[in-house]
DNA sequence: TTGTATGCGTTATCAA
DNA sequence: TTGATAACGCATACAA
């Protein structure tokens, strides 16, 4: 357990006290502590109670100094305190534990001033690697990146040749919704997404939604894809502006939870039961949708997977493995009681 | 924007390449960037071209280990996934990103392996300071950050004399609730709230509650009291066994967010009506109880100002401000349809 | 205002 | 297997 602190701890202890204590070298010291096997059994005890008598903890300053690396791994995710980012940003931190790396968190507002000079900061703190949410990033992101040869990857981004991506396939589940909404017999449906111009998760899912439901011969109508922030109010707003419409659908899909939940509230509100007078289903990219009522039917996106992929990914990078082809994980049709056959 | 990289950037531009670059000294060069004040502007000027056309970053580790500082604060939270801490998280790392401080995370799970080896490894790193989620840790955790001398904030805890805390009044919430459902005329009350075993938050909930019960002459059977993993499945389940008992209850309250999903959807399935039949409030840790139906009503909890709160308390020490009192943040209580007058 | 020189606490190289 | 010692890249005290 270490002397009582307090005592007379003057700062911290050093390998160099270490290693007098022990009566050994501080190169002695330093390989008993992170390459053990150089070293004779007997020395190694003589360090490592050294070790516990002065409760010595290693500068990792100094340590990622001399061994130029920081064993930290640098994330860049967007608001995720309201998002479905942090199911995602725990499995990376947990996978990156686990490999012994250390998670350092930036989480710019939409609006953030610091702009680029995030990952800036983050360099200079010193990450080995860069996770990065979504695919969007300006080119200087990039060439930072490459001139600092930083491995990074993009999770939950269009997948693209140039870069590594770990992602779903936004088409695969695009086309479980509209299948699954096809075999009920809907042949017009309504799709609320997210705000496609800032927003390249929605933008490729709206893309997606269309060509799903062109290749199955089910009604899309332009006036039937509305755009919206992602937010229950919104998804309530946009709910009841589709209502209004007469558009003819007999389906809605929903592009998040938190439009789902919205759009919920105002079929709710308006007396339209689900599934008896409309279908509902809904892009599942947060926990919360098994929380909403009547139960919708999603599709599962694998969220937490992301981050788990991309932990994996970097470390092996880090440990010299070869740069990957893009990921793309498998998605879930998750059916529910909100999805029925065309109402009559 | 530089010399496009790659070109002959033979790893990374260091303080002294800048500073023969811009005909000067390491010295000056450091100051510039870091003390900007204590230079000649014209000098200034050409330190900051040279920085530019090296495209230099600064090593973290080389500046952290000169200074004695990392300008990096840890934060420990368990599972945050999954729970209503991404929102305090969020506004923890923005507030310390305004003041220049990245954030560390480490988020074990119940059962990690590490540890309190969590904390060590932090300090590892390299942090300044070190936020913990809740106030129930090893004491083995607070000799850690004594001997080390890091200024430390607890999130969420019960508050104490001896530590410093950050939370809100757990039984200024309880009150809240239990008085509106008084004013209701609702004398007898049920409870579902989570585990108390293990989870210090959830005992003090259940304490507060109890009190402000009795203090209001308001009957809360020992049956009425039911303990339960946070969770969806949990909380309909122990909504249905609590429809089972007869207790004669006519207001139930949710110990958060995800009891509460679970205890509407059991009462939906049940027949029950809300708040006809039986009134429903929660404790709203997480924003999705905006998003349940029928619209709960809620003590809203400052969870993302308990972040930002902890964030300035640990800046404000590391600025060398004295230790403050634990703070309590003001709840609210946000009424909704989903609770009425005593059914008769 | 600027330069010089030392030290920060490790790792790693090279001998022994 | 171990010891001595030179980096690692920066901040800062001290001098100029």
């Amino acid at each position: 357990m270490a002397t009582t602190a307090g005592s007379g701890s003057p700062g911290r202890a050093s390998l160099a006290n270490v290693a007098k204590l022990a009566g050994v070298s501080t190169g002695t010291v330093s390989r008993a502590l992170t390459r053990p096997e150089m070293i004779s059994e007997a020395t190694r005890a003589r360090v490592l109670r050294a070790v516990e008598q002065l409760d010595y903890v290693a500068n990792g300053s100094a340590r990622s100094l001399a061994a130029r690396r920081t064993m930290t791994v640098g994330a860049i995710v967007p608001r995720f305190g309201t998002s479905s980012f942090p199911i995602m940003i725990q499995s990376l931190e947990s996978q990156l534990a686990a490999d012994g790396y250390t998670l350092l968190l930036a989480s710019p507002d939409h609006n953030d001033p610091r702009g680029p000079a995030i990952l800036r900061t983050l360099l200079e703190r010193g990450v080995d690697a860069v996770a990065l949410l979504g695919a969007d990033h300006p080119a200087q992101t990039f060439a930072l990146l490459e001139a600092h040869q930083k491995p990074y990857v993009l999770m939950w981004g269009q997948t693209s040749r140039r870069k590594e991506v770990v992602s779903f396939h936004e088409q695969a589940a695009a086309t479980l919704v509209v299948d699954h909404l096809h075999d009920l017999r809907h042949r017009a449906i309504a799709f609320i997404g997210g705000r496609t111009a800032d927003n390249e998760r929605a933008r490729s899912r709206r893309r997606a939604m269309i060509k799903a439901a062109r290749s199955r011969d089910i009604a899309l109508p332009r006036g039937a894809v509305v755009e919206s922030d992602y937010g229950f109010r919104e998804g309530y707003d946009a709910m009841l502006e589709l209502l209004g419409g007469e558009l003819g659908f007999t389906a809605v899909v929903l592009g998040n939870d938190y439009l789902a939940a919205g759009a919920l509230s105002a079929l709710d509100q308006a007396g339209v039961r689900v599934p008896e007078d409309l279908s509902v289903a809904s892009f599942n990219d947060n926990d919360f949708a098994a929380f909403l009522h009547p139960p919708l039917t999603t599709v599962r996106l694998p969220i937490g997977e992301i981050g788990r992929e991309a932990a994996r990914y970097l470390v092996g990078r880090l440990h010299g493995k070869p740069v990957h082809a893009p990921k793309r994980l498998p998605v879930e049709l998750v059916v529910r009681a909100s999805t029925g056959p065309v109402p009559r």
